[in-house]
DNA sequence: AAAACGTGGGG
DNA sequence: TCCCCAAGTTT
């Protein structure tokens, strides 16, 4: 790792600002500088891409204005608005977070970041780009971004995926962004990772600080930023449930918190939990399978089905940390079928278009219908 | 500290 | 197909 004398880090404000000045992006969310607007962009940029978010803003804002309007929005519709975008608890705790600031502190935000992190869902990374951008307060905002650029203009070789690793950082940003143009300084940064410096096939040598990038200078900024690696995703097989009723289906709410919590699903039966009712498991047939899945669903919610699988391959959706392998089955229903013990509801084609439904309920639902 | 938490894009 | 990455936070 090399450090800066005074004259450089001077130097390297003025020529990361003066390219921002002609080349920084115009986004939704820039053409002010609101807090209530920065708050709503850089929550749903977290983990997510520009253009990804851009779609999603803009129906935002329309249907949620105001830090009011979203504090009091049904819960329902704010969750259809955030639909498809992941991370849901992002958009609760964003309601949270509105609901703090009208019915707390009286519809005033909090102007530093150190404030800003009582908010719900709000982070260092975030509380430093909230209180930059919208509040000027000379402070960074520490993102992928701003790792991966300075480890590179700094050859920073630790880890960026280790926790103490960011408060370094932190001291290292502090010392070199601008005391002037905060918010302007970190959004450079922001835009020089996404562009130049970015992740993958970076432009190095077009790059308006190349005379600042030692990494690119030694030709090693292949190397950075270092970061271990997070373990692959974990395969889980389901049998998905197709229970129709003239124009409704059967569906489950699922539980209030972990993935896709609160969330409207098809019943979704464990492959293990079937298989854990044979003795043998090992040498269970495709046929028993479908045996020992309709004494589960007799067992664990009192129905007596009949299921046959649906044809097509079965349905794949990966997640950050689970891969579900959904294959799918409709299941006939008697008429007479009493489903005071099941829990779950019936629920129309129309109500499914209406509520929010994750991507991979989402796919089931077309699949299906 | 490490794992949980969604989705889409690109090599 | 597989892996990594993308304006992270919470527990």
């Amino acid at each position: 790792m090399i450090e800066w004398s005074q004259n450089q880090i001077r130097a390297f404000r003025k020529t990361l600002l003066d390219w921002y000045d002609a080349h920084g992006r115009d986004l939704p969310w820039r053409h002010d500088h609101a807090p209530y607007h920065v708050w709503v962009s850089e929550i749903m940029l977290q983990q997510t891409q520009v253009n990804t978010v851009i779609p999603y803003y803009d129906r935002f804002m329309a249907q949620f204005p105001t830090v009011n309007a979203l504090a009091d929005a049904p819960e329902a519709q704010l969750m259809k608005a955030w639909e498809g975008l992941g991370y849901y608890s992002r958009a609760r705790n964003l309601q949270k977070a509105a609901k703090q600031i009208v019915y707390e502190r009286d519809g005033q935000w909090p102007q530093t970041a150190e404030g800003l992190r009582e908010l719900a869902g709000i982070g260092p990374y975030t509380a430093g780009a909230i209180a930059s951008i919208a509040f000027n307060e000379p402070v960074p905002a520490v993102d992928g971004n701003a790792f991966r650029v300075f480890a590179r203009l700094l050859e920073i070789d630790l880890d960026i995926a280790k926790p103490q690793t960011r408060p370094v950082f932190e001291q290292i940003i502090g010392r070199i962004m601008s005391p002037s143009r905060p918010g302007d300084f970190n959004q450079a940064v922001m835009d020089l990772g996404a562009s130049y410096m970015a992740a993958k096939n970076p432009d190095s040598a077009h790059s308006p600080v190349k005379e600042f990038d030692q990494a690119y200078l030694d030709g090693v900024e292949g190397q950075y930023p270092v970061k271990s690696k997070k373990p692959r995703p974990v395969k889980v097989a389901y049998y998905g449930l197709v229970i129709r009723h003239g124009d409704q289906f059967l569906m489950q709410k699922r539980p209030s918190d972990g993935l896709l919590a609160n969330f409207w699903t098809f019943p979704l039966i464990a492959e293990d939990d079937v298989l854990a009712l044979s003795e043998t498991p090992e040498l269970v047939t495709d046929e028993e399978r479908l045996t020992l899945l309709e004494q589960l669903v007799k067992q664990d919610f009192g129905l007596t089905v009949h299921v046959v699988p649906i044809g097509g391959k079965p349905v794949k959706h990966t997640f950050t940390h689970r891969q579900w392998v959904i294959s799918l089955l409709s299941a006939d229903l008697p008429a007479n079928t009493d489903l005071s013990f099941f829990p779950g509801e019936w629920l129309s084609i129309e109500a499914l278009q209406k509520i929010a439904l994750p991507k991979v309920q989402a796919k089931l639902f077309t699949r299906i219908r």
